[in-house]
DNA sequence: GCAAAAGTGTTGTCCTTACACCCATGC
DNA sequence: GCATGGGTGTAAGGACAACACTTTTGC
């Protein structure tokens, strides 16, 4: 077929047509609009999921929650932008982080148009306890929560049913757990998550056959009844294994 | 546990922080940047998966191709202005159009940085034939195409990614086909996009009982062997057993 | 000793895979 | 009549779901 030929076309029109010298130029004609980045950080805790919020600090939002946010600075990633977004809030680097998608409504802002690139990012609430009392920062039940300012509500919702999503696809959920933990805590944090009841011990099957999970030895403690076995994932083995995973169903 | 208390929380603090009053000069403090759309719009054409480029209009990227883009105009939504360009473009209203990622390196454009929003469009290539030759617009290979203009190749490759995984999530490629078609050209479809080879049998089984295919009675024309029968797609039944489908595994 | 959760195996069912032969059409 | 792909059914194996009892610890 002759459009199999296409990529090596010759450049035969190129001189019939105007082409742009001065890339700067073109770059300044373009519109140009507010970026800024806003994290859904979710923990895990007390068995519910988390979603960490501040008090929004503009008036006609008084009183309402926010997500962390700020806007890109010149020449900054957007990635880079929302680490350190995290890294100043929370103190944390090294967390799971992960775009989700560019919210754009003309009017999600009340001061004039700003686009916003929403991230989700997954951390052990249990490293972060430290700073959580400054700046009225704090985890909030993701069921409970409604009253958000902006559009942080709709934002929040799409990284859940995001979260919720990649769940199946990658063993992200651990990154909520602390760093040793008990199949039970995270068969609740699947449970919790995905709003479903799983049965024990297909769950236990499921998870070892998976064959990342390492026996630490260790038990759990200050539980008032037996204690369960503590274990650690083996990143360097899902690495490895990562091609076959194909995901969870449950 | 007192954390559960935190979404009833009195506003105890408010008071004592600066409230931010004109929303307006916030948003005229951010630093702005130029964004774009680009579009990635793919074909399915002689078993083949295609990707609609133009010839770049930029000098130095003199002979490049380069995704369907533009800017993004004042308050125009970004789906939007992908749809704009859509539109513009092919003529086509009413396609397959998802936004998939949003891309930030400070110098992925030579003229300065510009943030562009990539979106993924699947079209029927026969509707769209009319328009293809003007403005050098055509249909290339994905498999072949490497020298594009700006990040146009990393661009095109995270929708490939994008796409492959979520055709076995949703019935997607039926965007890609006439309305109808034969079970022989669906499987191509799969076969070529996923990079995969399938059991005939099994296919049409694993897509019967899927119960979206609506036989239309009628059978290929101009094949130089026993004709297929033609199918369309049922969208309407999709959506009613949408909550059921739980994707396709090859 | 009692309450509460940990830990463990088996069976039936369903879904997936592998595989071979006849049929309709164009030439 | 021959080449090409269309159309169909079955049997074996593997994955998943359902299910109950014993063990360990705290109190």
């Amino acid at each position: 077929m002759l459009r199999d030929d296409l990529d090596i076309m010759p450049l035969h029109t190129d001189s019939e047509r105007t082409l742009i010298k001065d890339v700067y130029k073109l770059v300044e004609s373009y519109p140009r609009v507010p970026i800024t980045v806003d994290c859904v950080i979710f923990g895990f805790d007390n068995n519910e999921l988390k979603v960490l919020l501040i008090r929004s600090d503009i008036e006609m939002y008084k009183g309402k929650w926010s997500l962390l946010g700020d806007f890109a600075h010149d020449d900054e990633e957007l990635d880079d932008a929302a680490y350190r977004v995290l890294r100043e809030r929370t103190g944390m680097d090294d967390v799971y982080l992960e775009q989700v998608k560019t919210f754009s409504k003309p009017n999600r802002h009340p001061g004039g148009r700003v686009l916003t690139v929403a991230y989700c990012s997954l951390l052990n609430t249990e490293h972060h306890d430290l700073k959580i009392l400054a700046n009225e920062l704090h985890w909030h039940s993701v069921k409970k929560i409604c009253d958000m300012a902006f559009d942080h509500k709709e934002i929040m919702d799409t990284c859940y049913a995001w979260l919720q999503k990649r769940m199946l696809e990658h063993p992200l959920g651990l990154n909520l757990l602390p760093e040793k933990f008990s199949l039970r805590e995270l068969q609740n944090l699947y449970e919790v998550i995905l709003d479903i009841k799983l049965d024990r011990r297909n769950f236990r099957k499921k998870f070892f056959s998976m064959d990342f999970l390492i026996d630490t030895g260790e038990y759990e403690d200050d539980v008032p009844h037996r204690p369960g076995r503590l274990y650690r994932f083996d990143y360097d083995k899902y690495q490895q294994n990562k091609r076959r995973w194909t995901g969870i169903e449950f």
